[in-house]
DNA sequence: CCGTAACCCTGCGTGC
DNA sequence: TGCACGCAGGGTTACG
């Protein structure tokens, strides 16, 4: 489930070791995986094109090609983006290889499917639709406790669900969503618009908190989750409710309740997160 | 505006 | 052992 700090983690991990370097030559072993040009447009186009550098936005992760192009990347669940060399095994569900000029390979596996790539020029990345709308990044400058404070006034949805609104805030996902609420101390089905001063100034640092952490311990691995080298990350040891149904909350020892919320499952301490 | 659910997909856990 | 089934989950879309 990669989400901003895993997909941060990706482009930290990949930008120095590709950066300079051609894409000589492309595979497309599943088209659909390429959602913008067809599979045929994406072949011919990459082909020759030099690496310039990373970038992300939200969940997006974006490769800027020389002479005006970008190639994006949405991960989605299980999709990964790794650096290999040419001779290691092409493991299941590789959908795609980007052959580089120093002999090794970009990879994009992904055992769901769920994942797209967008070859497209660099001024027309309006062009994807989740990009177009998307919300502030929430270790950007834009992102301000006042920023914060006003839009939940508005918002008559609950705060869960909010924080998961890509078009809200960017690279929020239903781990770092978990952890920040209890971090903060704040239900997962408070209104938006219930929270007071207190709670949002609690939210809002608990937000950046979880995602920075996240980012230092490169990510959670929680099942496929892999860096630009294969690694898996260590902040699956840091959570305090995801995926722990029925443990002890580390602050009160209550065990940890789960519900759908939002068609999401939620993970939360029914003691310390009061409504 | 908000909420709910379907959709896409494979692997895995469960129950028979 | 193996089959059928349901669930998991991000983001988009459809619908009430």
């Amino acid at each position: 489930m990669p989400e901003l700090p895993e997909v941060e983690t990706v482009k930290r991990s990949l930008e120095p070791i590709i950066t300079g370097l051609i894409i000589e030559k492309a595979v497309v072993n599943m088209s659909k995986i390429i959602k913008e040009p067809s599979a045929e447009g994406f072949i011919s186009l990459i082909a020759g094109k030099k690496i310039t550098g990373m970038d992300r936005r939200g969940k997006y992760i974006i490769i800027n090609l020389k002479g005006g192009y970008s190639l994006v990347i949405h991960l989605r669940m299980t999709g990964q983006l790794v650096y290999k060399d040419a001779n290691q095994e092409i493991v299941k569900h590789t959908h795609v290889i980007l052959s580089l000029s120093n002999g090794q390979e970009l990879r994009y596996i992904d055992q769901r499917q769920f994942g797209r790539l967008y070859l497209l020029p660099s001024s027309s990345l309006q062009n994807i639709s989740g990009i177009e709308f998307m919300g502030v990044e929430p270790l950007g400058e834009d992102f301000t406790k006042e920023y914060f404070k006003k839009e939940l006034r508005n918002k008559r949805t609950k705060i869960k669900p909010l924080l998961l609104d890509q078009t809200f805030i960017a690279g929020i996902g239903n781990i770092y969503a978990d952890e920040a609420l209890h971090q903060a101390r704040i239900h997962p089905e408070r209104s938006a618009s219930s929270l007071n001063a207190r709670d949002v100034t609690r939210l809002y640092n608990a937000i950046q908190d979880v995602l920075k952490q996240g980012i230092a311990n490169r990510g959670t691995s929680f099942k496929d989750y892999v860096d630009g080298e294969g690694k898996k990350g260590d902040n699956q040891n840091m959570l305090k409710v995801y995926g722990r149904e029925k443990e002890p909350c580390p602050n009160c020892k209550t065990l940890i309740e789960r519900k759908k919320i939002g068609g999401r499952s939620s993970h939360y301490c029914p003691r310390c997160q009061k409504y």
